[in-house]
Formats: C-alpha cells, structure tokens, sequence
RNA sequence: GCGAGAGUGGCGAAACUGGCAGACGCACCAGACUUAGGAUCUGGCGCCGAAAGGCUUGGGGGUUCGAGUCCCCCCUCUCGCACCA
C-alpha cells in the first residue's frame, strides 16, 4: 500500500489519489467485463498490435521488457480509441537452451520451473495494466502449441526444405555438450573455462538459402525501421560476382589417388581435377598468383604430394580441433602449401595451391584464387609465405606500390598488366572477363549470399522433438500429422552427456516405436528443434488458440494477419523477424496463407540504462518494476517509462524522474475533482487544447511518446498557471489523452466525469484546425543574423509592416545604421535585416 | 576492419521542409501557504559579464542573410557483423 497522501490547496478537499487502490479496481472490472477480449470472428476495423513475447525468466520481468511492452500497449490502445477492435495478446517464448542451462543450475526441471516463471510474468504483466486479451494467451512448451510447430516442420519436410547433413558444431569436452556460438567466450566455454573443439554432426537445416534473393527483394517495400531493413539486408549479404573454375596441372604425378577415388583404370588425364573459386573480382584474375582451399575443401584430401601429406593432414586436423569461435576471430593467416599447381586461366602460368583457415568452407565454393595485390587478407598472406604479388590494376597516374599494402580501390581505376583487357575500366573488365571465361567454359557470372541455410538441431533436451522417425526399412519417415504433438517426455536426467546427442537417446523406452509404414521398429529422432522455430510462427497461432484442430484458423487468419503493427527490440532484427518472414512465405508457397510478408509495420524499441549505465546483476543496478510500481503506482510508471527518451531510441532510468510524471498525475486527478461546471473556457486554454490534441495524436502513432506527454504536461500547465481552476470541459479531453498511458486513472476519472463506459469506447478527441494556428505571433527581429528584439506581430503582416515595426524597436534601431543592405523576410516566421 | 546509430545546460531530453537553441521533466535557488514538510503553489534557472553585450549544440573547415539541422575532414561513444573472397 502506498503512504502517500495528497494534500490539496483548493477549498474543496479532493479524495486524494491512491493509485494502488484505483489500479486494483480497474484491473478487476477490465478482467470481469472482457474489456481488453475482443470478439474477433468479423470485428470491424482489426487492429493486430503484436509484442515480442518474452522468454519468462526466473528473475522476473525487466524494465526492459515492460518498457518494450507498454510502448506497444500504448499504441494499441491509441488505436483502440481511434475506432479499431484491437487484438492485443501475449504469450511465452519459453523453450531454449537458456531455460534449460538456469534449470540445471539451480537443479530443478524446466517443466516445474517454467510454469513458476509463467505465472509470476503473467502477475507483473498484468499489474502493468496491458490491454492484453487473455484468453488467448500462449505457451510455446505447451504441448497444445507445440504440436503446430512440429506440423510446421513437415510443412517444410514435405515441401523439401528440411533437410539433413553434417555441420560443424562447437563441443565442450568438459561439460560434454554442444554450446551455441554465443557460449565460447575466446575460445573457451563460458560456464567451465574448457578449450571448445570443434565437431561435425548430423543436423536437420531448412533450405532459407532458397528465398535470399525473395527475403532480399520484399524488403523495399516493408514498412520497418530503417536500421532493421538494413541489418536483413546485410546479414543476407547478396554479392554478385563469378566462378572461375583453375585447371589442376601434372594430374598424372597424382594419378595413384585420383585413380583411388574415381575407382578404376586409366584416363584421368581426361578428367581432370578442376577447382572452383568463387570472387567478386573477376577483374584481377590475372593478379592471381595462387589458390587458397579452406582445410575442409574435398579436394584436399587428394592434392598433396608424398611431400606435403603429412604436414597438410597435420594443419587440417589442428583446424578441425579449433573451435569455430576462435577460428573466425583469430586474424593470424596460417596455411601449408599442397605441392600442387593449377592454370590461371588467363596468364596460363602454372600457380601454388595452398591450403589455409582463413578460407571458409561455407561461403562460396570453399575455394578463392588469391589476388594478393587487391586483397588485404590475401596479401597478408603472400607476405608471410613470400608468394608473388602482382599489380593489375592502377589508378590514374598509377602511384601505387602494391608490395606495401594491398590496392583495394576501384573507382576510376583501369586494368593493367591484363593481356587485351588492360585498360579497361574495373566494371568493363569484370563483364569482359567474364564473358571471356564463359565462352571457353571456364566460368560465369555467380551470385553469393552471405545467408546459410537454418540449421534446427539441437543435441538438447528443453524443446520440441523434431518429428522424424528412422526405420531400417523405410528410411526417414516423418511422424504422420495425426500423431502429433511428439511429446517431449518427462526424464530426471536432462543434462547433456558426452555422446553428442541430446539426453533423449538414452531414453530408449521413448525413441523406440513403431514405423507407421512397415510397422516394424523405428527410431524416433532424438534432437529437439532451436527456439527460433517457435517463435518464427506464434504471430499465427494467437487468434486461433482455440482451434486443437488446426494451428491456425484459415478465416480469423485471413481477417487479423498479417500483424498490422509488431514492435520489439532490434536485437531480433535479424534472425528472429527473418524466420518469421521465411516460414511465412513457406506457408503461403503451400497455399496455408494469403500473404507473404507476416508484419505490415514494424518498428525497434531502444534500450533502458540506468544512471548512465548497462543494468546487470552484477552491477546490482537492475530496476525491479515491482518496486516501482508498489511505490509509485503502475500508471505512474508507465508513463515514466514512455516519458525518459525517444521510444525508438531508449532512455536513462533515473530514479528522481519518476516523480515528475507523478506529480502531473496527482494534478490530473485534482484538476478533474476540482473542475468548476460553470462559466465558459478561456480563449487561451481552448487554443492551446486544441493544439494539444493536435500534438498528442501526431506523436502517438509515430512512437513520440516522449514529447507526446510533454505536450499534455504543457498544457496542464497552461490549465492552471496562476492557480487557475479548470474548466470540465478543459480536463475530459486531457483524460482521454492520458488513457493510453495511463489507463487506470483515466478510467477512474473518467468515471469521475461521469461516464459510464469505458474511456477507451469514447474515441480519440478531435481538434477544430482553425483554432490551432494563432493570429499573432513572437516574430524574431535579427540585424546581421543576430536577434536584437522579439515583436508580437500578427502572422499575415506583410514585409514593409513588419520591417517598420520592428525598426520601431530601439534596440533593433540601435544596430541598423545607414540603409539596409537586404532584407530577410520570411512570412509568420522571422525578420533579417542585413546590414 | 565493415555496417547502423548517437555526441546539445548540473542531469534526462526538445527543436517541422535550414529560421528565437534548450520545450517538458529532474536537480538547484528564491518566495508564498504552513506547527511542520522529502506536500502544494508562484517565480527564477545554458555559460561569461555589474550592465551593455559577448559566447554556446564533440573538434576543425565550408555553403548561406541565417546551420544543432546541409557538405568535407577529424575525434569519442553505443549497438550489430566479423577472414563472406
């Protein structure tokens, strides 16, 4: 309970403001009248506000996610006065490896744990005044939701998007387990200290690499952030450029292996080993005076000489022993030379092939012609094995000493050095060679995406198991729909062990059943699918959360989706709304969806600090909302929260601030019980009013939230400077105003004014537009761009009126001597007087 | 290194297509009402200066009658990506 008591100055006492008492009783008729639950079968006018549900942790809510939350019910609610059926729903994204690691740490089962955090988030969340509807709430552990993620991955199984094969993973010896990228901290695991190694195992990825070019395309026309856009595109990283396949020269010194793997006699000279590279400059080929394979390139188990074997195998198998973390940080160039040469194609000079980390096996063809003149990277590392470095392209006059530092630069810069090429422009020369190399077959163009397919797997026990059996007769069997949800069973011993599968196939009395084809045994698959999949569909699943039949309800789908707004936090911008989008375009691809885009509008909150600072546990600065709300009262934190920055930009959480917004509450409240009946409303206080409303419904829809509530401050200000009383028909639009912020005092006051329903049903307040431009206006008087004088002038004064007042003005006239030399006149905005 | 964003009073921050820099709030100062006030109300509050006036949006140049806003160079911070050929 709060102890505060609030003191009047006006006669008449006012019942004071107990925000605990009046959020209490709110929240309880909200609850019993389905205010915030919309019908939605053929609502009119549906409005999907959509919020990235949270991961419920055992910490409870962050200011963070209620910052993310109430900026996102705010709109809502907004729109909710505008006239629109607003669906607003909530749910937990509460599988993962993060639930699971705080399970086994604190020794208790996520299925006991997850529910606790569930209601204790549920409790917070709705303390907080959100208009969620909760009789759609969703659960992604729940077995009633996760069965539809199972079915969406047959979707994909069906449509051969899912597929399998060996990815390389990162293993902690120590604690037996794989560890996400994000748990190797230099090179060793975050929780035990141990080096991670690097192992390759049998993994299900959906093909996402299939719609780059469609993700890419569909962005321009998104209503999202700029910076969100920007990140998607990057992430996807589309690079066009070409492949040019290298001739391996003196096959025959390695006829004995070539022989060995194409399995019998004679003619290898016929088929000759040919390496692939993939570059965005085409342009140097002639500059490339070697070839790189990444250690994991086929290729390379064959190229090396009776020489070089030993000490290649040495190199690949120290490759393969490094994690991937440390393996992409560490800008060392190391590589062992194979003995063997290839054609540059172009010079025809026999060329070194090496083999080196720095080369990726998943980008391009896991192969680069190395152009050590144009290159930093591969410069750096001609330097340190001495390999030669060539110039083939300059800039005009050509200053460039390509032994000192690698010449990068393209614009203006022509070919050289490059047979009948030279002097061609760098883009004349890419289309030239190009089309050189293609007509002799030995290359073409190529586009690159930096984008990987999504690799699913987990050798995890806290998800959904992927719904795949494998028989020994009929192969991969998916689980038929009507056999799902594969429910993840409930075992004691869900920590990962060191066999590099999940727990769950130690589990035999769980994977072992029967093949729905031949009816003999067949093993389940024991991985569990990665949270993103859970949550790059839930968007679907809200409105039809009571449909056990189907995931998503084709009507109501077709009636709410897609999400009107969405509104979260950038840190999702790539992977989390670029699954969303997939899946969505997978779905609509089987005919499931109308659209194939899953968020019309999208738009990135920022992030809280405190005092300056990144809140942590360990710094002890983190913001307990309960506490605030206890002190304060929810609605004055709320509008704190929306008060302390620009939404999209975050803020400072300072803990003195609050009590400004607090203080405008407790003068709304007072404003509105001493609120005189009688008599007009001042000209002044009406202007400004309608400015106001003006303002507010700018602000709102644009996420100005901040200077949304500055402006209202302004205009209480305005009500009641000099110890004015107000008008009622000055404070019931500013309560309207307030409700999105502050829901309960708005209802309660509301209630006050007289109304029986509810302030959200009572529609936006309009503005008459004549009274928001004033007639008069402080004009600023400059001489020589320096203000010399402010006149109140009207705003169709003319420019001779204006100039002969203000030359009225002494202390303008003091500074204008002799004739001025021009005269700046900008209509109903200011005078320049140059002298 | 690449990409995105940001640097404005003691503090959090405002500022439409270039047009009074600092709205609104916190803190602070003075006053009023008060037995009292960590309540409320009124007024003040960028810096220098007694004033006139001068200076001021990370730093330096430029365009303009006029620049926080546009252009060039540089510095700092935050976030994301990170040997992507």
């Amino acid at each position: 309970m709060t102890d505060f008591v609030p003191a009047t100055t006006v006669g008449e006492p006012s019942i004071g403001y107990d925000p605990a008492a009046v959020e209490r009783k709110w929240q309880a008729r909200w609850e019993a009248s389905g205010t915030n639950a919309p019908k939605l079968d053929g609502a009119p006018r549906p409005y999907y506000a959509l919020m990235m549900f949270p991961y419920p942790s055992a910490e409870g809510l962050h200011v963070g996610n209620l910052f993310a939350f109430t900026g996102c019910d705010i709109h809502g609610r907004f729109q909710r006065l505008r006239g629109h059926t607003v669906f607003e729903p909530f749910g937990y994204d509460a599988f993962g490896i993060h639930s699971e690691n705080y399970a086994i740490r604190l020794g208790i089962h996520p299925a006991e744990l997850i529910p606790r955090n569930i209601e204790n988030f549920r409790r917070q969340v709705q303390r907080n005044g959100l208009m969620i509807d909760w009789s759609h709430e969703l659960a992604t552990t729940d077995p009633a939701y996760y069965k539809w993620t199972q079915w969406v991955f047959l979707q994909l199984h069906k449509r051969g998007l899912a597929y399998k094969k060996k990815g390389a993973v990162n293993w902690c010896p120590f604690d037996k387990t794989v560890l996400a990228n994000e748990q190797v901290i230099g090179g060793a695991c975050e929780r035990c200290g141990t080096m991670v190694e690097q192992r390759f195992l049998e993994q299900w990825f959906f093909r996402i690499t299939a719609y780059a070019e469609r993700l890419l395309k569909n962005l321009d026309h998104l209503d999202w952030s700029e910076s969100t856009k920007t990140a998607q595109r990057n992430w996807i990283g589309r690079s066009d450029g070409a492949e040019i396949l290298f001739v391996v020269q003196d096959l025959m010194e390695y006829a004995g292996s070539a022989t060995a793997s194409a399995g019998q006699s004679g003619e290898v000279t016929a088929t000759a080993m040919e390496i692939r590279v993939f570059t965005t400059r085409p342009d140097t080929l002639f500059g490339a005076t070697y070839l790189v394979l990444s250690p994991e390139h086929p290729l390379v188990q064959e190229l090396p000489g009776d020489d070089q074997r030993d000490e290649v195998e040495a190199y690949v198998a120290r490759a393969a022993k490094q994690d991937l973390v440390t393996r992409k940080t560490n800008r060392d160039k190391t590589g062992v030379f194979t003995g063997a040469y290839a054609t540059n194609p172009a010079s025809g000079e026999p060329i070194p092939i090496w083999v080196a980390d720095y080369v990726l096996m998943e980008y391009g063809t896991g192969a680069i012609m190395a152009v050590p003149g144009h290159d930093e990277r591969d410069h750096e590392f001609a330097k340190k094995y001495d390999l030669p470095i060539l110039q083939v392209v300059a800039p005009t006059p050509n200053t460039v000493d390509v032994r000192e530092a690698a010449f990068v630069e393209t614009d203006n810069c022509h070919l050289i050095d490059s047979g009948h090429f030279s002097g061609l422009s760098v883009e004349e020369g890419k289309a030239a060679i190009v089309s050189e190399l293609a007509s002799h077959h030995a290359g073409n163009a190529v586009v690159n995406y930096r984008l990987h397919d999504w690799c699913i797997s987990r050798q995890r026990y806290w998800g959904p198991p992927i719904p795949i059996l494998y028989c020994d007769t009929c192969g991969v069997v998916p689980v038929p729909e009507a056999q799902l949800p594969v429910e993840l069973p409930n075992i004691e011993d869900f920590t990962p062990d060191d066999s590099g599968v999940s727990p769950l196939a130690r589990h035999e009395e769980w994977y072992l059943t029967t093949c729905p084809n031949c009816a003999r045994t067949a093993r389940r698959e024991t991985d569990v699918s990665d949270t993103f999949l859970d949550s790059a569909w839930y968007f679907l699943r809200y409105p039809s959360t009571d449909r056990n039949d189907v995931a998503f309800d084709a009507s109501l789908t077709k009636h709410w989706l897609p999400v009107t707004s969405y509104i979260g936090g950038n840190e999702h911008a790539v992977l989390h709304l670029l699954y969303s989008r997939f899946i969505t375009m997978v779905l609509h691809d089987a005919g499931l969806l109308s659209f194939e885009e899953p968020f019309t509008r999208f738009r990135a909150h920022g992030l809280i600090v405190k005092e300056g600072a990144k809140m942590s546990k360990t710094k002890g600065n983190v913001v307990n909302p309960d506490q605030y709300i206890e002190e304060w009262g929810a609605d004055a934190f709320r509008t704190y929260l929306m008060f302390l920055g620009p939404y999209e930009e975050g803020g400072d959480f300072r803990d003195k601030g609050i009590s400004g917004v607090r203080r405008f509450l407790d003068r709304l409240w007072l404003s509105v019980h001493d609120a005189r009946t009688d008599g007009d409303i001042d000209d002044t206080v009406r202007r400004k009013l309608h400015q106001t409303i003006r303002k507010v419904g700018d602000d709102i829809p644009r996420l100005g939230y901040n200077t949304a509530i500055a402006a209202m401050m302004e205009y209480m200000n305005t009500m009641r400077s000099g110890e004015r009383r107000p008008h009622v028909d000055e404070v019931r639009p500013l309560v309207q105003m307030v409700s999105p912020f502050a829901p309960h005092i708005a209802e309660e006051l509301w209630e006050t004014l007289g109304h029986t329903r509810s302030v959200f049903d009572s529609g936006w307040p309009d503005y008459d537009p004549a009274l928001v431009v004033e007639d008069t206006f402080e004009m600023p008087v400059q001489v020589n761009g320096k203000r010399r004088a402010v006149i109140t002038i009207s705003k169709q004064v003319d420019e001779t009126a204006a100039l002969a007042a203000a030359l009225a003005e002494p202390t303008v006239a003091k500074f204008v001597t002799g004739t001025p030399k021009k005269i700046v006149f900008v209509p109903g905005r200011l005078l320049n007087i140059v002298v």
